[in-house]
Parts: structure tokens; sequence; C-alpha cells
DNA sequence: TTCATACCCTGTAGCTACTACAGAGTCAAG
DNA sequence: CTTGACTCTGTAGTAGCTACAGGGTATGAA
């Protein structure tokens, strides 16, 4: 008794758009699948198995070249895992920056939104007027730990 | 006694990179400036603001769609500014949103992380074996407090 | 039988915000 | 007169999808 399932039943099974799979198929994350009769594409527990895995990993926001390379090691049990705490470790400095960051952003945009609060022309907006005097390097309420000299951006 | 800037010069006065400011400029964010006879780009002080204006919204990660419209404000002072704070807002309900997935992220990936010390084969690595445990839906360390279930990512 | 509808197929283009060239022209200093 | 730093245009690439267009297939109801 072989389990077979449609791309829409993968989907459903792994909470995975339909569009996302075969867009991994083709960039060779997911093995091409059997076809019926028809042309359907043809999925076995293998494949839902590793469109799990990479799911979850994505939940991790695990980019999918690692994702890749975690497969191969899943595939070959023998070869040293070495890098994969190193992946690993990689993935833990990306999110504790983007963190940071992230905190930082929010500090700034609470003390941007508490200069506005009811409808009124724009030349008396106080966020309007933050955003501005910013932008020219003067001290603002979003940026009050800030240096004003200018930094390059992404 | 009219400022005349070159683009190399614009980019090291905002911190923007050259590619960036041609990039503003063909999507209508930055104003065509006056060419030199030689073809070379005239900036003036307004750019230099406008692109100052904008290389701040960005550090606060506001998308360019957002940015255009603040600058809309900007140049009709006497518009209703009633969306500004709405758009803040949006920004920081985005962030908070993002914060929250990353605080999550980040304690996933030390339990994750705890799982695998050194080199050995991939068959013993504690990471690979909770990622695939995971993956099956089985109670995992980087996932404790998570139900089962399969959930759309992005 | 015919029709609606719910699937599925391929292929391509779009999204954000840049970034990276290739191949050419311009200009000042040595 | 050459070198090097700068500038120009235009195109293509990045990540990770997402959204079509334009077609085929399967199933149940009228």
């Amino acid at each position: 008794m072989e389990t077979v399932m449609r791309i829409g039943e993968l989907g459903q099974a792994t909470g995975v758009d339909i569009e996302t799979i075969r867009y991994y198929e083709k960039i060779g994350l997911l093995h091409k699948p059997a076809r019926s009769n028809n042309g359907y594409r043809a999925y076995g527990l293998a494949h839902l198995e590793r469109l799990a895995f990479i799911r979850h990993c994505r939940a991790l926001d695990i980019p999918l070249a690692d994702v890749k390379r975690l497969l191969e090691f899943v595939a070959h049990p023998d070869a040293d895992c070495g890098d994969i705490d190193q992946l690993v470790d990689a993935q833990l400095a990306r999110v504790r920056v983007h963190l940071k960051s992230m905190r930082a952003l929010e500090r700034q945009l609470v003390a941007l939104r508490s200069q506005c609060a009811d409808s009124h022309p724009a030349r008396e907006c106080g966020i309007l007027h933050e955003l501005v005097a910013a932008a020219r390097g003067e001290a603002c309420a979003c940026h009050v730990d800030a240096p004003p000299k200018p930094q390059r951006i992404r």
C-alpha cells in the first residue's frame, strides 16, 4: 500500500503553497516526483518528509542554500557533520544582528509616533518635522543617541 | 553661490551608494538633476535634503512606497496629514511582528545549537536529528511549545 | 451529453531594494 | 600621452517566492 499524493494534497499536508512546491522542484531542492498517466505529479512519503524538513528549516529562517546543505547531510549520514553547528551558529548570529536592529527600530518608531496623534495639515505634523530634521542631521526624537554622521545603508 | 555636486559627492555626503542614487532616480523617488556639459548629473542642495530624508526613512525600514507618500506630504504641507500616523503605526506593527518572530527564532536556534558541539558523523548529529524529528511533527527541542500542526509559512 | 468547477500543467513575469557588471566616455595630474 | 579616478547607459542578477496566462483533465450535476 503505497501513499501517493497529488501536489494539492502535499501542499495541504505540509502547509506549503503549490507554487512554492513547484518552485522547490525547479531549483532542485525537492526531487522530481513520478508522474501519473495524466501528467500530474505523484508524490510519496519521502517527498512529504523532505518537504516538511524544508518547511521546518524555513520556519527557522534558514536560507535555502543552507537547507540544501542540511539535506545533503541527511542523505549522507556517514559524512562528517563538522559544519552543521557552524551553519546554525551563523544563522543565530544573523538573527541576533537582526534582532538588535529591530529593537532599535522599534524604539525609534515609538518616539516618532508620539509626535503626532490627530489629523491636521502636514506642515504641523510632528512626525514629518522629525523626519525632515533628522534628515538634516539635527537631533531628533527617534535618533537621540545616534551620531548625526551618515552611515552606509544596506 | 550655488552648491553643485556630482553623484559621487552626493553619495559621500549622504552615505548612499552611487548605484542606489541612480536607482532612486529611475523609480522616480529622486528628481532628475540637471546635467553638466559633459553629461554628468549635477545635484543641488534640494537633492541632498531629499536623499537624506529618504535615507533616514530607510534607516527606519520604511518601505520605499511609503517614503514616496511621505515625500508628497513634505511637498504639499497644506494637505491633511491624517495618514502619516497610520503609516508609522503600520510600520511599527510590522516591526513588532517581526521582532516577536525573531525572538522566538533565537530561542529555537539556541535550543537547536545545544544539540551538537563537535564534529562527528552526521548520523550522530543532534541538530540533524532535531530537524528531522521536527519535520515529522514530533516534539523537538526548538519547538517545545509549538503545536505540531503544519502552518502556512510566510 | 453537456456543463460547471476544481483541480493540474508549463512558462514567464513580477515583487523589494538593491547590487554588479559590461562597455564606453570624461577629465585632471604626472 | 598615459594613467587612474570618475562618470555614463543599460542589462541582468540576488532571495524566495507569488501571480498570472493559456491550456489540459477529472468529476459530479442537470
